[in-house]
DNA sequence: TTTTAAAATATCGCTTGCGATATAAAAATA
DNA sequence: TATTTTTATATCGCAAGCGATATTTTAAAA
């Protein structure tokens, strides 16, 4: 390990947390827009695919903990996007199913990652070179969530 | 814009966002050992590779803002990882300092990146595949700092 | 059937991250 | 020089993110 591996510059680590801030930064103004965060943002997409899931079944499709989940869906459901409701077959659960108003936003939201892909899109990140890089993430992120 | 796009599993941010986690997560044991943070351990790359920066100049580093970069600095110097001292020349900027401690974590972290590499390493990330990886990160982060 | 273990949420405390704003000092301008 | 603008930090408020822990309910074992 000499000393070059220190340098900023050579970390991936840095370069993915920097990524991963600027692009929730370009999602910024198109969410907040609606009052909406981009955690909040990442529910809808889970609850879009399929509606009326377990805090549980939310929390592993995000790869997130229930104590992150948990105040999120509250704040959700003080904001009405959601309603939450003792599950009947299981009462430990809490199912989290869309309001109108969260079903609502998955047409006022439409235009969101057509706007950021286009902020993305660059010399080297395009729809060509797009699997690549998806690749390489989700290969580190299965190995990481595994251990 | 198809309905696609919606879906979870073609978000790029998503997976940076949860990349970025795993990898931080997968520091954490590292560095908590040593009373350290993620965002901590960043400043110390900063400072071991040059020492008494301004509060700014660290910040925009890290592309970071002052607001978040102040309180960090704040916590590290009650830990006496590094000191704060007024400027000389301009007197509004606040000079960070390492102190010994802070310097000593240089040789104490030293298997820190091997660790952490070893870790994140996989079939499609590897020496011979990272720049790829890196230079798609630096573009997308290039495009998103301008904007 | 008790008793015990496991699972699903929730709460607490702390650090980040960041938009908005305040404060103080330096630089630019009138 | 006096005034205005810019720059460098700092403070405030709120939403994550997560380790640790508590609570409730179900499942498993004795």
């Amino acid at each position: 390990m000499t000393r070059e591996d220190f340098k900023l510059d050579n970390q991936l680590c840095f370069r993915l947390y920097t990524a991963s801030r600027l692009i929730t930064q370009a999602y910024h103004p198109l969410l907040s827009e609606h009052g909406l965060t981009y955690p909040q943002y990442l529910v809808l997409l889970v609850l879009w695919e399929k509606d009326s899931l377990p805090v549980n079944n939310i929390a592993k499709r995000l790869l997130l903990e229930t104590n992150t989940v948990t105040p999120l869906l509250q704040r959700m459901e003080k904001e009405g996007i959601v309603v939450r409701s003792k599950g009947k077959k299981d009462a430990r659960q809490m199912i989290v199913s869309l309001t109108e108003k969260g079903k609502e936003f998955q047409e006022k939201l439409s235009c969101v990652p057509f706007t950021v892909g286009n902020a993305v899109m660059c010399d080297s990140v395009n729809p060509e070179t797009a699997p690549d890089l998806f690749r390489m993430l989700d290969d580190i992120i299965v190995k990481l969530s595994q251990a």
